[in-house]
DNA sequence: TTGTAGGCGTTATCAC
DNA sequence: GTGATAACGCCTACAA
């Protein structure tokens, strides 16, 4: 049987196919008891708009690129989340790009048919304008960046600086020894993120400003098998009580692992603060920084979104600040 | 300025639009003469067909989504090219769909607007089609799977059983004892992955089959910094000339690595052999297992165009066996 | 506020 | 072989 069109919407319901369209565009106010009529006939007909002629009628594909990097995944299911949302209710569709190395991006930048497919451009994490320049390839749709900042494009980015800070005032009022375990990230050039760089420095400030120090500093790839290593190590310098701030919730729950294997109590012998505020950091008592990162993803969407509607104004820059969570680890 | 359409190009070659839209699809016998003028013509305004009105017209969405796990990177890079390659000469568009988690999953079997969007569904390394059934959603486009096998669905896979064999028969000619890497794969239920099991089935039967055995067996997760301690203790407990299989290329590298480190001497003091022939293993002269990755995405691209042409017949599964590449460690 | 008609860039179906 | 021309399903004037 075939897919029901606004044709066929438009006879059930008895009034043309513009009204139809009009409802579904939320265009110039339709009056109520019609569009009543109209959205019962869709349901009715089970009716979905055939994204493809739409794009055809109206000269725009309705579609935004996502240039997505292969990493975490919890962070990027809940950005893409956040990005999704705001997009749908646009009525734009989502093209999701993977970028898993170098010459993924090349074929992106370089594929003829995505130039139709996509109406403006997401990148996250990475701001990879500064490579459409190198390509002497200019970037003809607006972009937004995400998780990332950048001179001269709209971006939206979590203050990790301000995240550290948190981090390292809330542990700077703790008793004992305060130790750190950073992540370490091996990226080229091109793939560079200034995360865990920035949720150090910050870290380091507050607990400067404090009048205080930190004594040991670890460094672990992003991997909890590695992480658990690392923090046995540390667990066996440290002395009792003593709090430790770990960059990522993956590596705190970990070092939460290790602390719990060797019979000492979290939040007393060990005080541990993480930071993602993961899902299940809830469950585990981790006290964490929070990060909105829904609303990150909603708002990069919306700045876009803007521009697509004909925004001219210059770039802007929003900033989301983590919050701190405390629970039962510090 | 607008871009060229079929009008433009039928008008600068002289011809009907029919005749330039039958080039472009290669269809039925188009003179000689008429095709290169049509073909000057269109590389003359530089013009890209419209895939949103090539798919309004046709019918189809012209095209296949990728459901693709989020892993390793390099196998899935060369495995999007095998498959991109196919699809692209087909003229049909690839979404790739990322597969973070169960909900990723979930979000895009619920999308009403992707329903639309592909033709076809091609799934990497899970067989989802039990998925499927449990959701009580029914596959209503063709689909294959690629880097897995299913039954009563097309699949082009890698027999890793006998990419461990042929380990394992190099191996057992080898002096001295032999060990073995394996890598830890921690998945839900859903997202499951035998290719590391059956890579070990397949290396334990070939060294019992020559009537030897494995001494030292160790896992490790799927980390360079977490191998590389595996690879120590391995190194601590074992005696020379030994052999090493290690069951991917990433793990093999902390391995020699750790052997450099050591000043032994890798294919002499310890032979190592690796699985997955990664583009560096050339450089570092690892003896290792070649995979026709792209090969495979070819061939899992062309079942499925051939569904899509029409064909009826019974599923088909096709077997790709890795080779094994001797260079200087082993 | 609402209906009608023309157009978007292809493909497919005819005649020629 | 090739050229008209009618779909394809939607959006957007324009008219009513």
């Amino acid at each position: 049987m075939r897919k029901p069109t606004i044709q066929d919407v438009a006879r059930l319901a008895g009034v043309g196919v513009g009204t139809v369209s009009r409802v579904l565009n939320n265009h110039t106010a339709v009056k109520e008891g019609t569009r009543d009529t109209v959205l019962k006939a869709m349901a009715q007909l089970d009716y979905t708009p055939n994204p493809h002629a739409r794009r055809i009628a109206g000269g725009k594909s309705y579609t935004i690129s996502v240039l997505l990097p292969v990493m975490t995944t919890e962070f990027y299911v809940r950005l893409l989340n956040g990005l999704e949302q705001a997009f749908q209710e646009a009525r734009y569709d989502v093209a999701i790009f993977p970028l898993m190395d170098q010459s993924r991006l090349e074929r992106y930048l370089g594929s003829h048919t995505l130039a139709y497919q996509a109406d403006g451009l997401v990148m996250a994490t990475y701001n990879l304008t500064q490579l459409f320049n190198e390509h002497r390839l200019k970037l003809n749709q607006p972009a937004v960046l995400v998780d990332a900042y950048g001179e001269g494009v709209d971006c939206a980015y979590m203050d990790n600086v301000a995240g550290g800070q948190l981090a390292g005032e809330y542990t700077a009022r703790l008793e004992g020894p305060i130790h750190a375990m950073w992540v370490e990230t091996e990226l080229d050039q091109l793939f560079t993120t200034r995360v865990f760089e920035d949720r150090r420095r910050g870290f380091h400030s507050a607990v400067s400003a404090a009048g205080r120090q930190v004594e040991i500093e670890l460094t672990t790839s992003f991997d909890a098998y590695a992480a658990r290593t690392v923090a046995a190590g540390l667990l066996e310098r440290t002395s009792f009580p003593c709090t430790v701030f770990a960059s990522a919730d993956l590596i705190a729950a970990s070092l939460l692992d290790e602390v719990l294997a060797r019979g000492l109590t979290p939040g007393q012998d060990v005080s541990i603060i993480g930071f993602d505020d993961q899902p299940w950091a809830e469950a585990r008592g981790l006290t964490t920084l929070h990060q909105p990162v829904e609303s990150m993803g909603y708002e990069a969407a919306g700045l876009l979104l803007n521009r697509l509607a004909g925004f001219k104004g210059a770039p802007r820059a929003r900033k989301f600040t983590p919050s701190l969570v405390v629970r039962q680890t510090a």
